[in-house]
Formats: structure tokens, C-alpha cells, sequence
DNA sequence: GATGAATGAGGATTCATTCAT
DNA sequence: AATGAATGAATCCTCATTCAT
């Protein structure tokens, strides 16, 4: 048999951590960190205990290096920003908040867990002081843009309001109007 | 010698159930449930490990008796309701919540890690949907009697409103602009 | 009021202490000795935990006491001879046998334990071997009286016998034919 | 490098399963179950605590596998059984008792204290039922065939008998006469 | 790269015993 | 004599991490 070659061993790789990160976020997220074991997702996904500690040097690092994953979505939140007018774009803002609250529920859930222990996790303050500063600030673009008497204001407001369905929705799931809270945002502030 | 009175014994027993329960919010809150040992809400209680057991049959209950003694100061809001008009109301319903926030913080973060985890600590959930209910009733009346146009989603509103201030002051603390937020609410509510 | 006299004192002692070491020989029977706490035997005497070592230094000093007020309960095989014929004698002591197993179970439960355990509890050890001989010797006396041609093989099987029905009848009570084995030995050694 | 195969893996799980069944057997039949500590099985093994628990999920769990492999001794018995006459099929059984009784003594110790505590492990049961019962009909077959008048009877006084010179020699140990008994048995029902 | 046996520190819980009252 | 709050050693069990293969 002919060695690997270079770019298989990278695909796989690539591919190993693609499927630990997945595991861990799950994992993390339904279970709590805590909760959750290296045995269990290794066994979850199909490897071995130790090959986690050839990706990984400890369940710290793996938990940030997934904390950083999840937060790299957010990134579609500034792909928004272009020539179209602001209503357009502050109402796709709120579609993609609602899409990504429902097809990424794990994604906010460990968020939302390590928000709470900045303390024992501190590498998470920058990530979600930075993020809170990017939404304010394009919030408050676009709402002053669009002719709001007390941009600043409605921005703070609308971050808030964000943030408190992103909690309530976490703990009440499929029984939570989220349909609703759509509307009100849209109504409110793009029509 | 005889043996302590009745009240004596009592009197022991309360203050100790209360001193373990203030050191347990405490750590609880601070450190999160799983990263609490008994051991060390002993050592912080300046008692033994073992009493904690003459009060608690196990840290789950602990956990839950914390809970639940931190569940009933939401109880002050029912207070509110009297003769006064809406407006006054709800403008003390807004300065209790600010002045709780940051009085009783501690309270608010086991609340939030316990709300994250209801598939873990299943005795959460009837709480929260109580208070989600009896505050949105109150809201609902309120606002009504104050004549909004649209009270239901302006409840719905500023409950989610409110919940994203706790997420986003547990995260930031000291830097968190809480006042900004107050008068934003009572500005826009009651005046 | 006036002080309790002596007597009364030693009459409250005593009831007292039998009070402590009846229950104890139940639990300690039926549960076993280490699954047996001194709490619990105290709330099923319904006395407090520090009595107990008012009247016993140690756990293991109380299951001693246990123990041979137990054995005390085989002197009443000692009171079976007497002018009687030894046929008559020797089915009285049968017929004890199997009465004691049936309303003493606990005792021989206790007994049966801690035999086992000998290495743990010295000083069963003196106990056992001392009713061993007394049985025997009285077993081989009867049996040469009555005419036996090997009393004294005899004597050891029936010792290993009436062993060998307490060790089933305590596995199996209710289902154990206690009777077949009565009569068993009745019909064998006594008609 | 390659991992290990997975014989070598077998291999070594197989001889590390043995290892901690054999320790846990001669300290539990020495010392009692509740009496033993996982700590001191993994000590006197030679191996860490926690590995214990790679092969066995609990405590119970390690006591139920060693009584079943114990029990599994009883097997031979059944083995006995083939054309040879009757009495010299009795007398093997009878040899292999003593011979079992005195080189697997941690075996009937470890029997013997878990039928006593049924209650609290009632998986024995079962086991103690079923071989019970072969022998009671093995006994009664064979002397049935050696032309006993009653041979259901005698089987009885067998089985007792035997089960009575286990506890004797369990608490006699060395001073107990083994071969009294031996010839006592042989003598009386295989000549 | 991959495995999983092995370790041992840490954590929840129990319980005999003490002692102030 | 009697109580029961308090202690802390002991015990079961978990789990991140290491390492020989």
C-alpha cells in the first residue's frame, strides 16, 4: 500500500474534527458541559477516547474551539449589509435571528450556558462583548437610516428584546411563540 | 442536665437551614450546580460536610430548596397591585425588577443556569412558566388599563425585553447600561 | 417533685436496655449488622442516638450484648433433663428445637451471621464451641441411653443435621418443610 | 503504531477480569461484602480503583458475577452422573462435597453469607433453589436405585446434613472432623 | 494516526461517635 | 438520664488524562 498522502491525512483530519466539534456542540449544549463526558463523545462519534487528545489538549480547548465555531455563524449577520434599503435588511436581520433560533438551537444553548460562567470561562467575554457591539452598531445604522426618531434607543431595545427570546425560547421550546415575536419585531420597525 | 427546649433546637435548625442555603445560592450562582461541591459550600458555611445532610437528603435537593426560596422574592411583585393607577404600577414593576437585578443577582444567575437545563432540573419548569404567566397577566392588565392600543404584544414585549436585560447584565455586570434600560421602559410605558 | 428512687432509676435502665437490645437483634437479624445505623435503631426504639451510648460503649459492644442475651436462649435445653426417659427427652429436645427456630428466628439469624464471621467477632467463637460440646454431650448421653449402637456418630449427625435445617429453614423460611424434617427425626431417633 | 489487537486486548481483559474476581471472592468471603472496600480489592490486585470499574458498573454488580462464577463450581456435580452403580456414584458425590468443602472453602463462606441476606441480594435465590432441587432429585434417584425403603426421606436428611457440616466447618474451620463425617456419610449409605 | 487499558484525584453520601445543653 | 446537632473518616463511583502498543 502506497502512504497517504499528504492531502488525504489533511481531508482526514479536517473531517476527524469536523465530527468531534459537531459531537462536542450537541453534546454540550443538551447535556451542559459538565454533563458531558469525553468517553461519551468519543462514543458518540465513533472514535476513540484517546484520538480526541490527539485533536484537542484538553476538554477546555475543545469546548472553546466549538465556542468559536458556533460563533462564526453569527458572521451571516454582516453579509446582510449591502445596497438594499434598511427596512429590507433590518427584516432579513430578524428572518436569519429566527432561522438560525431554530435550526441552530444547540448553537445558542451553549452560548447562552457559557454566557452565564464567564467567570469560569473567560475567553467567552470578548467573543459576546464584540458580537453585542457589532449588532448594536448595525442596528442603530440601520434604524436611523430608516427615520427612527431615537435610534439609539430602539437599538438597545431590539438587542434586549433579541437576547430575552433567545432565553425564553431555550427554555420553553415548541410551546413558545416565536411566530408571533416575529411579527411584532417586523410590524414594529419594518413596515 | 436537660436536654435543649423544643425552641432552642428550632431556633438552631433555622438558622443553620439558612445559612446553608445563603452559602449554597451563593456558590451555586456564581460557580454554576456542578461545579459547587458540598465539600466547599461546608468549608464556605463554616460547618461540616456532614450536617449539610441532617438538613438536605442529597445536593439535588439542596439545589431545589435554594430554588425555591429564591422563586418566592418574585412573590414582591404581586404586591404591587392595588389602587394606584396603571402608570404608577407599572412604573414600580419596573423599578422592582431593576432594583431585584441588582440586589439579588446572584439569584438571577441560578435562575437562568437552572432555566437553561430544564431537562436536567425538571422541577424548573413549572416555576417558570408560573411567573411567565402571572407576569404576563399583570402586564396584560396593566397596559390595558393604561390604554395601549395593543397590549397583549406590548407584554409579550417587554417580558422578553426584560429576560434579555438578565441574560445580557449577568453577562456584563458593571459595564451593563441598567439605567439606560430603565428609563428607556419608563419613559416609553409609563409616562 | 421528688427525685426517682433507685429502684425506679434501675427499673428504667433496665427496661430500657432490653428496649435497645430487642430492637437491635431484629435489625441486626434482618438487615444485617452493617447495614444496621444506630440511628435507625434508635428511631425504632424510639429513643435518641446519644442514649444508646449511654448504656453501650460501641456498636460493636451492643451487637455482643445482642448476641448473648440471644444465647442465653439455649440454656432452656439444659432444663429438658431430667428423670424423663431419654426417648422422651430427646423428642422434648426436638420438639424445642423446631419451636425455638420457629419463634426465634431472628436469634438464629443473628447467631448464623456472625458464626460466619467469626474472624471478624472474636467472641462468638467461645459461644459456638461451648454449645457445640453441651450438645453434643447431651445428644450422645440420650442416644447411648436409649440404646443407639453408635450413639456418638450418631450425636454428630444429628448436630450437623439440625445445622443444616436452620442454615434452609433461614433461606427459605415459609417454603421449608419444617415438619417432614420433625417428624423425620422424631420417627428416627425417638419411637 | 498500530493499537493493540484486539486479541491482546481480549487477552488482557480476560486475565484482568479473572484477576479482580479471584481477589474480590477471597475478600468478600473473608472480610464480608459490606466489609470489603473496592479500594482494598483494587489494592490487593494490584491494580487502581477505577479500573475496577472499566469491568464491572458497580460494587453489586462485581458480587453477582463472583457468585455466579463460584456457583459455576457446583456444575461438576452433575458431571458425576453416568453408568457406574449407584452407590459408587453416591460415594463420588459425597468425596467431591469434601473435597469442594475444604479447597473452595472462600466459595461456601461467600454461598453461605449471601443466603443469609436474601433479602438484601435476591438474585441468590434463584441460584440456591435450582441446586437445591437437582440435588434433592439427584440424591433420591440414586437412592432409589441403591434400594433405600425411603429414599425421599433419606435425601432430605442428606441434604441437611451436608448443609450443616458447611456451617460447622465454615465456623470450626480446621478443628472440625471433615472425616468424620466423610466416613460417617460413606459408611452409611454407600456399603 | 488510533486505540482503549489504566490511573488517581475529586466528589456525593453515610454513619459511628462526641458533646453541649 | 436524655437529646440531637455536629463531626470527619470512610466509601462508592466518575472522569479527564496518559501512554504503551
Amino acid at each position: 500500500m502506497s502512504p497517504r498522502s499528504k492531502e488525504q491525512i489533511e481531508k482526514i483530519k479536517t473531517s476527524r474534527k469536523i465530527q468531534i466539534l459537531e459531537t462536542s456542540l450537541r453534546l454540550f449544549a443538551q447535556k451542559g458541559f459538565h454533563n458531558t463526558s469525553i468517553d461519551q463523545i468519543a462514543r458518540e462519534a465513533g472514535i476513540s477516547k484517546g484520538l480526541i487528545y490527539n485533536y484537542f489538549n484538553s476538554k477546555e480547548e475543545l469546548l472553546q474551539e466549538v465556542f468559536e465555531q458556533c460563533y462564526s455563524e453569527f458572521d451571516q449577520f454582516g453579509n446582510l449589509i449591502n445596497s438594499k434599503n434598511p427596512k429590507k435588511i433590518l427584516s432579513e436581520v430578524f428572518q436569519l435571528f429566527f432561522h438560525l433560533l431554530e435550526e441552530k438551537t444547540d448553537m445558542y444553548l451553549l452560548v447562552s450556558e457559557l454566557s452565564l460562567r464567564v467567570h469560569e470561562f473567560p475567553f467567552v467575554l470578548q467573543y459576546v462583548e464584540k458580537k453585542y457591539q457589532q449588532y448594536l452598531d448595525l442596528l442603530k445604522t440601520l434604524l436611523t437610516n430608516i427615520g427612527f426618531s431615537n435610534p439609539e434607543d430602539e437599538a438597545y431595545s431590539i438587542l434586549a428584546l433579541m437576547d430575552g427570546i433567545i432565553s425564553q425560547y431555550l427554555v420553553f421550546k415548541a410551546s413558545y411563540p416565536l411566530n408571533k415575536y416575529k411579527s411584532i419585531l417586523i410590524s414594529k420597525y419594518c413596515s
